[in-house]
DNA sequence: TATCAATGGTTGACAAGTCAACTAATAAGT
DNA sequence: ACTTATTAGTTGACTTGTCAACCATTGATA
């Protein structure tokens, strides 16, 4: 997180990972106090099953920008949780599918209030105008970054 | 990261995840690729160290706004890499200074000039109100959720 | 068709962060 | 002075992420 005293450029930088560090957090802290223990990475995964259960591990990591190692070991724990499920593709015996299973599809009703209510406290006072830059600023840099 | 999906609001937080690895990836292969193999969290150490030598490590950590835990195991990385040297305080036994090394003071000249550089390629094409908008709105989302 | 490239997934090794429980030393309160 | 609370730092267990090397399978091509 580049010198918040640097510039003021550089300050965006250094702000950008204490916002992003505080929500992740926030939202761990607001399941955890729920009883649920699972982080952000989670999340996501079950919301993109929520939509469109079965998809190849490959395609999860793409939707999240991320890696397919880091997605490997997250399904490992997240299968040894009994969250989601894999089976191998009968068409191409490389690729295997993620699925739901009752457990992780319950979570659905019970998180998304959560996360709802954090996206409201984190946004709290921002308004339309601000929100509009800040969501365009912010695929702006990924894309300035991300091109490769 | 919550749901892309979700809702506009939601999509602002996945996007500030999203923004936040891109530029701290970038400036950890830019410094891979000139040889110096640190990532950002020594990165800010080391600026801290630069302006005020002598830090106590729970300084170190609150000017980061983060744990004091892991700013023990990365202070243990840096010293076995003989960027920083840690010395008892006389004054007070518990705590202990952090001091730059030789060789941590030396990267200054070599890493200021990748670090601008990433934030160069990173807010390239967004302008002063839009970086203002981002700055502001990024302080405010950590303001919201770091008040504890 | 035989080879070579691309793709899907796993594994190892690591960086960063967080929480909780602990020790040691200092500061405050009675 | 004595007990109690606070503060500094460490350690353990864990989550999330990245890179690189590696298999197996599939696709392309010569």
């Amino acid at each position: 997180m580049p010198d918040p005293r640097h510039s003021l450029e550089g300050a965006v930088l250094f702000w950008l990972h204490q916002a992003d560090r505080a929500v992740r957090g926030e939202v761990l802290r607001q399941f955890r106090a729920t009883g649920r223990d699972l982080g952000t990475a989670r999340w996501e995964v079950l919301t993109h099953l929520w939509q469109r259960d079965g998809a190849s591990q490959t395609a999860l990591a793409r939707g999240a920008g991320r890696d397919k190692a880091g997605m490997t070991r997250l399904l490992d724990r997240m299968e040894g949780e009994g969250l989601v499920e894999r089976r191998a593709d009968p068409a191409d015996r490389r690729v295997s599918r993620v699925f739901l299973t009752p457990a992780g599809r319950a979570l659905h009703g019970d998180l998304l209030p959560i996360v709802s209510q954090v996206i409201e406290k984190a946004l709290q006072g921002v308004d339309e105008a601000e929100l509009a830059a800040l969501r365009h600023g912010l695929k702006h840099i990924h894309q300035n970054l991300a091109g490769e």
